[in-house]
DNA sequence: TCCAAATAGCACCAAAATGGTGCGCTTAGA
DNA sequence: TCTAAGCGCACCATTTTGGTGCTATTTGGA
């Protein structure tokens, strides 16, 4: 299905409040503090978190005055690279993914007349996803916040 | 998962080979012609074939010489067509499709903050698919049969 | 010093989507 | 009238998804 895993979403969420609170001068964003604002269980959201931090696109701090921060500016991280943390690549079709390849790949693979043209359209929206930056997801409030940081973003 | 369903890569390799046959002056192509050609279950190529057939993508006749043909010009069918009518048009988050609003909907939905950003971004790749003709998808040689008829097509 | 609040790791589960079949019925050309 | 084709509906097994339990481990502050 052409749809973004609920995770992911959760994962979003998350990322625009850390911003939201960042841009608020707020040093680490608790995964309470989100669940309190938002009705999303706490594991999940610590579960998502985590698989961003191993992407280097948030940071975490633990004890009590811990949670999680952008690494990054909101700039630089885009749509794509978050999707890519929380479930992979998209692949489009099922030989893309080369996790997927696990089960002896497609049958069809040798002689599959859509595979190029299919992937042409999967490039098109990978651009989609690279050129849809955390930032322009934001409110506009939070948005301004962050535009004179865009210069040494890039 | 952003990735499309076997059941549409199916349908694509289905309606290639059908333009294809087309293209060679063939009226309609049997699925058992299909699956000859391609190693894939007959009985998934038929129900795709006529759930593409019920959003009048392609046409079907019964009895012996039948099969199916396409309905209209390879030009006028839009990857976004097909994808609709075999799994519904492109949610990418739950609340946009109609259809899975069946278990309450979401309860994050009053207060989501990505819902508006997320939404510029369906409609984006909305009009991706919807720019992807099935005859882009074509084979060259074939492309070029198809050339000619482009005009009427549109 | 010790507690409480926070992340981290791992296993586990139930429900849903997905890929795929069985079997009998209907149509229609040879 | 035989047979090759599509049609309809129910059914199944596997995988993915969304979600939880429980137990470390870290760390600021009373
Ligand atoms: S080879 Fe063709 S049918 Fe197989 S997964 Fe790739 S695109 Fe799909
Ligand atoms: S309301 Fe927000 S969280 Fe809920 S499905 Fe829509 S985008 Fe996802």
């Amino acid at each position: 299905m052409l749809q973004l895993t609920k995770r992911t979403e959760y994962g979003l969420i998350a990322l625009v409040h850390i911003a939201e609170r960042g841009a608020a001068g707020c040093e680490f964003v608790s995964a309470r503090e989100i669940c309190d604002r938002y009705p999303i269980p706490r594991r999940l959201v610590a579960e998502v978190l985590k698989a961003l931090q191993r992407c280097e696109i948030v940071e975490s701090q633990r004890g009590p005055t811990g949670g999680y921060a952008l690494a990054r500016s909101p700039e630089s991280i885009t749509l794509g690279q978050i999707v890519t943390a929380l479930e992979g690549a998209p692949p489009l079709t099922s030989c893309e993914s080369p996790i997927l390849l696990k089960s002896g790949g497609c049958e069809v693979h040798s002689v599959c007349p859509i595979r190029s043209p299919v992937h042409r359209v999967r490039e098109q929206l990978w651009g989609l996803l690279e050129h849809t930056s955390l930032r322009s997801l934001l409110p506009p409030a939070t948005q301004a916040h962050y535009a004179p940081r865009a210069a040494h973003a890039r």
